[in-house]
DNA sequence: CACAAATAATATGCATGTATATTGTATGCG
DNA sequence: CGCATACAATATACATGCATATTATTTGTG
């Protein structure tokens, strides 16, 4: 049985760790602000967790995809199209983890302007072995949460990308 | 009352939306990139939302957190623990504040080491004028959330964080 | 008091993100 | 066919973030 949220304690305990200085505007706000600071909390560990295998969370990131799609070598637009960011910066990605040895470039026999992008067995090996840690840190992250509590954060989150595409168009 | 949550039907609509090209390892890796992929969707709507303005995400928080401290305008590196951010980070931020001319860095009196930020009058008028349309995106995109989904989120947040925290120690 | 240690800001180099311009290669249309 | 247009990658300039080294100043200790 999920416990009863105590809304206020927990509004309390965010004011204390973000160091907030007056109250929150609106309970907008205070969710806005639970969020950024729980994301920021999750790219630091992020960060300390990647150095610790000698890379990034953007050159793991990309290392996955292309493992997901490795039937078809990706070319660079669609990693960084995936990715969800600027070709160029895809570009320094594959760059750095050309430069790691973890993925070559081939010229595509069909389109001399694009560049196949393919993972090496030292990249294999990196994913496989950050991989596997990686699982094991989002299941003890995650701990015990109750399936209900997972099923509504989903839907919440649903809802909010759906509300800023509609905020954007 | 809020709505029974359809846990498949979200999975597999984000599994769309981030273009995923196999399952999800565990329902803790489907919340990880939910999370991940919301939060990414804020970004860049917040990038397009600030620039619209002439600024930045960090810059507008740098100056909330100076106006939320006005009475005694900081030195530089108590704004960089404040924004969680490396002094030097801090440092170029407050360096393209002053540079809009929303900031000033005044010498301490007690300590000629520390400088001080001080808001200008146009750093005031700027950031009240974000800061209004900030909560009503705000609100936009909170919509009509039930403030049981509200509570359940944060309080998934505080657990998160708390989980994370006794990971690193 | 003088010197060592701590602290504040800055400088530097790197990783990542953005936007925009450039270069080379296809491709489609007159 | 040849040229305009589109597209792939790269180059460049900037905004953040990091870590680390340097400089100036303060502070604490012998």
């Amino acid at each position: 049985m999920p416990r009863k949220p105590h809304l206020e304690a927990d509004l309390i305990r965010l004011k204390k760790e973000i160091a907030l200085n007056r109250e929150f505007v609106s309970e907008g706000e205070a969710l806005f602000l639970s969020v950024a600071w729980t994301w920021s909390c999750i790219e630091r560990m992020g960060r300390s967790f990647f150095a610790s295998f000698g890379t990034t969370d953007a050159q793991f990131n990309a290392l996955m995809i292309l493992w997901d799609y490795r039937a078809r070598p990706m070319k660079q637009h669609e990693l960084a199209d995936l990715l969800v960011v600027n070709r160029a910066s895809a570009g320094g990605v594959i760059d750095r983890l050309q430069r790691n040895g973890w993925v070559r470039r081939k010229v595509d026999a069909e389109d001399r302007r694009a560049l196949r992008v393919h993972l090496t067995d030292d990249g294999i090996a990196k994913l496989k072995e950050v991989r596997t840690a990686y699982y094991k840190l989002l299941s003890a992250a995650l701990g015990d949460t109750d399936p209900a509590t997972l099923a509504t954060v989903l839907r919440f989150n649903d809802a909010f990308r759906a509300r800023l595409a509609a905020l954007s168009a």
